[in-house]
DNA sequence: GACCACTGTATGGTCAGACCATACCTAAAT
DNA sequence: ATTTAGGTATGGTCTGACCATACAGTGGTC
């Protein structure tokens, strides 16, 4: 077997055998977002498993954005199948970062690749662009340095969904998220944000163009002009 | 705030809480990979909670690839802070996958950006490339599509760990583990796979010449040698 | 002194049962 | 027909217990 993830010689635990039944079941009874799950008491007494273990198998897949609870009565409440990778994503990321075992220079390598595809893709697709050009008004009526990284962001994450691709701009937002702080820092650090309001007028144009080589090469600039520390080798 | 992640307006759930804790004292005293967490109990007794929140806040660190969890005595014992990203995201990609919340096609389009990405930085910073070669023949002495597919899965994350991006390399990674299946069928459904074995010997003396151009371009051919249909358009 | 078997103990893993907060459902009261 | 009060199924939390694991110490044996 590949070195990936090697588990320890170790007896399943309870929850983990929860979670592979929950998992089957998702696949034999063709589950799909917005079915509900049985609720907590009537799983556990399905599988003759403690509640607890149930809990933590649903800790796990709410973890990974695979469902949602809600308490109460009626057809919102229990554990409803969602999809919300983003999220999960994000905390992954955050995490990562903040044990150092991800350094930002790598985080910041991989968003430059995943916007320089998306972008020349949603040339190429001749995307639409609404989205992106509303983030550009936004940003011209930010204020605070948070304020600006905020509609700049929804800007790149604009991109990524116009390449049409969801685990990308999953990806992609997820990236953004977890480095928000930093962004903001970037944006302090360079004082005027002229530069970058003409950057993104320039990617936003080329995509219009359906001109996926200049888009490409758009982001690629405007990524060097936010962080020039990290391009100057 | 962005629209990322919509938080139903709920109360704090406990485990939550606990999880807040343990990621402040993560930032705040500096752990890192190998440090050890405080006991369930200790932790409990110290936040005012009880044991099975602690253990749920735990359970979706481990979910995540921060800690790992291990009984007994001694200095392996307890939850110690680990970085497993890469299973974390396997288990995502498989469970939304099964979801059907994303398709092949997705991934296979992300899977080449990745790996277009890589093997041209690769290329480009003169990677060593024996563990590519350990892969290639490897795929030689493979008597099975199972066996096939795992040493073409090593082959193309050796790619990704040349480029020296570890966020890159487990993204790579998780993305072929979660499409191993399919892997396989692509490689039974193509019979002959000596197109295969050329296509590798091609990237990996692009990559060794420090071609980054071609070494894309290899890679981009591969892909549409071994995933023809999703290529036809 | 070196080695080995036994016991103690701290750890995670699991279970059972209780209670609370929530939110829908229903039936009675108006 | 509308409002209101109670019923009930749901998740969220807590308590306390017990088991399995694996190291740490203890004592005996050679």
């Amino acid at each position: 077997m590949a070195d990936s993830g090697w588990h320890p010689v170790r007896r399943t635990r309870t929850f983990e055998d929860v979670l592979a039944q929950i998992e089957r079941r998702i696949a034999e009874d063709g589950l799909t977002v917005g079915d509900r799950l049985p609720a907590e008491r009537h799983l556990a007494g399905q599988l003759g498993v403690s509640r607890s273990s149930v809990r933590e198998a649903l800790r796990v897949l709410e973890t990974l954005g695979v469902v949602s609870s809600h308490a109460g009565r009626g057809p919102d409440a229990g554990a409803v199948l969602t999809s919300r990778p983003d999220s999960a994503l994000t905390d992954l990321l955050r995490l990562h970062l903040g044990l150092a075992s991800l350094e930002l220079r790598e985080v910041i390598d991989t968003r430059h690749m995943i916007e320089q595809w998306a972008a020349s893709h949603a040339a190429a697709a001749r995307a639409d662009t609404s989205a992106l050009a509303d983030a550009l008004s936004g940003m011209d009526r930010a204020r605070t340095a948070e304020e600006f990284v905020e509609h700049d962001t929804a800007f790149h994450c604009a991109i990524a969904d116009a390449s049409g691709n969801r685990l990308v701009a999953a990806i992609m937002r997820s990236l953004r998220d977890s480095m928000c702080k930093y962004a903001v820092e970037a944006v302090e650090r360079l004082g005027d944000t002229s530069i970058l309001r003409t950057d993104h007028e320039r990617i936003l144009n080329a995509i219009d163009r359906g001109e996926a080589a200049e888009a490409a090469r758009a982001v690629s600039d405007h990524l060097a002009h936010a962080y020039p520390s990290l391009f100057g080798q």
